[in-house]
DNA sequence: TTGAAAGCGATACCAT
DNA sequence: ATGGTATCGCTTTCAA
């Protein structure tokens, strides 16, 4: 493995030249220049990071920090991040913390000792009380979930207007009977809650909320439950599209159709919504977006620790497909 | 920050024994380790990663890269890989190709320049082709794709012998006029390819392969294709999930309905094949077996590198659902 | 069992 | 514009 004085070596100038090239080529003049880049090229030589850390005391490199890998949410998100980092030198690393406060801890940890230079992180909720942004030694920007007075930067959605604007969209189709299925544990959760009771509260309807487990099977077992139990709803809004997934399964497990025995709608608009035999309605998240957002949020606070915090705020779009939508309008309320 | 140094100076001894500490407790004497101990929580001491990998001149973190991030499979294989790592003491860095062999060579180069411990790879086609395992200066492991003559450890699944029984399956429901949508560009898709047509030729019936991008667009479209041309088949086996939902979104929209229209089976038993109104027969992968076997290979290529090359195979299960059962038996053969 | 000191490979300061 | 040299923080001989 070539080292940085076998390149001086070669091209008879000093380390400091080939570092020069390296950070600085405009600093060197072009003759010398050429000949140390051609001794580079010869003996394939790359730099060792660690050294390179080791002196500049911060990797080149930004962390990503999900909660759950298999959401194409975040993959998605990941992607644009990925881009963007990409095009500034940046390598990105990416972990699952799989909604483990520990996990999220311990990765939030490596981040600084690998000392990277910045972290871009969806967190758990214990692991959002918990949080002391100033306390790591990266800069932090949060996606999708965050909390009002946390003092640092991040990107979400408008979690309450969507939902309010889904709630919106089943009473208009005529469904009264509205049951909340909602992912416990997270901000997304809990706002999504929010704006479906401010849409309930202005039609006069009691909220009807149900806190579930954010994963595919719990969500098959609360809805089965929901269903089966008395005063059964005549549609159900879900939080995250892994619990739509799951109470999509309940539904038909239990031999009911949508739209006409229950309507249902949710959050992510995963392809499989898309198919005609299911065709569900959802709130498509901006993703791409949200993620070169996160990134670029976070570059601009590489370069600049003291400016204000930002937090930027996107829409999503409500996607009407048939599983809200009854053939029989509603009668028109008063 | 804390250094070593600053430990050795709380706790009176030489950072020589604070590494010791750390590496090779047992030869302290207790006395003396009891005081580092102390000293490194007090300072809240962390070793620099950087300065350890220059010295060691490798780092503890092996590397896997798959070749795309949101196939189910992969999550699966990656939590498998992390879980072994990680009782190892070994991070894991997540890196996503997506199919793309110039982003495939980048990581690897990445994984050079980190010093990775070990790498395990779901390579593409070309990468395949051109891979110089020998040229990389950490142990590899393939998973998924793998080309019989590389002399490479790694662990597969029984394509052909997972395929030939699909097809035999569909055969056994009725369906004689079998088209194949097969993932291109991937060793996978060959080999489920030749055992469809093993099974196929045992039946005396003509194979009608169509390749296709292991894209859900482009399986959409190839589905649509077949499904409105000549001939039109009365089955479908899809070679892997993401193409899957891609056919039955098209099956759908041209409005026929499985099984009686159309039969239909594919790889990967991802979560939405059981909603009782898809109900998709499918062949299910032992995705976290694939990823510890994996992860077990590496760790052990790591303590010796001289050791046969080992290749595991290992089976799929075939997951027998409504999509390719005719209510109607077929009469059977001669 | 413990410590002194060399050295891993790069960068950054200070000369020239 | 270029080079000499100290230095980053740790591990690893080697000697005691």
């Amino acid at each position: 493995m070539a080292s940085i004085k076998d390149v001086a070596q070669r091209a008879g100038v000093s380390t400091t030249t080939v570092s020069r090239v390296l950070s600085t080529p405009q600093a060197v003049r072009a003759a010398l220049r050429t000949r140390v880049e051609q001794a580079i090229a010869e003996l394939a030589y790359r730099p060792n990071l660690a050294a390179r850390r080791l002196r500049q005391r911060r990797a080149s490199l930004v962390g990503l920090i999900v909660s759950d890998i298999r959401s194409p949410f975040f993959t998605d998100v990941g992607r644009a991040v990925e881009d963007v980092a990409y095009r500034h030198g940046l390598r990105l690393i990416l972990c699952n913390s799989d909604e483990n406060p520990a996990k999220e801890q311990s990765y939030l940890e490596l981040m600084a000792d690998e000392q990277a230079s910045g972290v871009i992180l969806s967190p758990t909720m214990q692991g959002l009380q918990q949080l002391r942004p100033e306390a790591w030694p990266f800069p932090l920007v949060l996606v999708d979930r965050a909390l009002e007075n946390t003092r640092v930067d991040r990107v979400v959605l408008d979690n309450q207007a969507a939902a309010r604007r889904a709630t919106e969209h089943l009473l208009q189709s005529g469904y009264r009977r509205i049951v909340l299925l909602a992912g416990a544990h997270s901000t997304t959760g809990q706002q999504r809650h929010a704006g479906h009771v401010q849409a309930l509260a202005a039609a006069g309807l009691t909220p009807r909320p149900v806190w579930v487990e954010p994963t595919h099977r719990a969500g098959v077992q609360a809805a089965a439950d929901v269903l089966a139990g008395p005063d059964r709803p005549d549609a159900l809004l879900v939080t995250n599209g892994v619990l739509l997934l799951g109470a999509l399964q309940a539904i038909q497990a239990a031999g009911l159709r949508t739209p006409h025995d229950i309507g249902l709608a949710g959050f992510d608009n995963n392809d499989w919504t898309a198919l005609p035999a299911l065709d569900v309605t959802t709130v498509a998240q901006p993703t791409y977006d949200i993620g070169r957002t996160a990134a670029e949020l976070l570059l601009q606070r590489m370069q600049d620790a003291t400016r204000p915090v930002r937090q930027v705020v996107l829409e999503g779009a409500l996607v009407v497909r048939g599983s809200s939508v009854r053939s029989a309008p509603a009668p028109t309320l008063p």
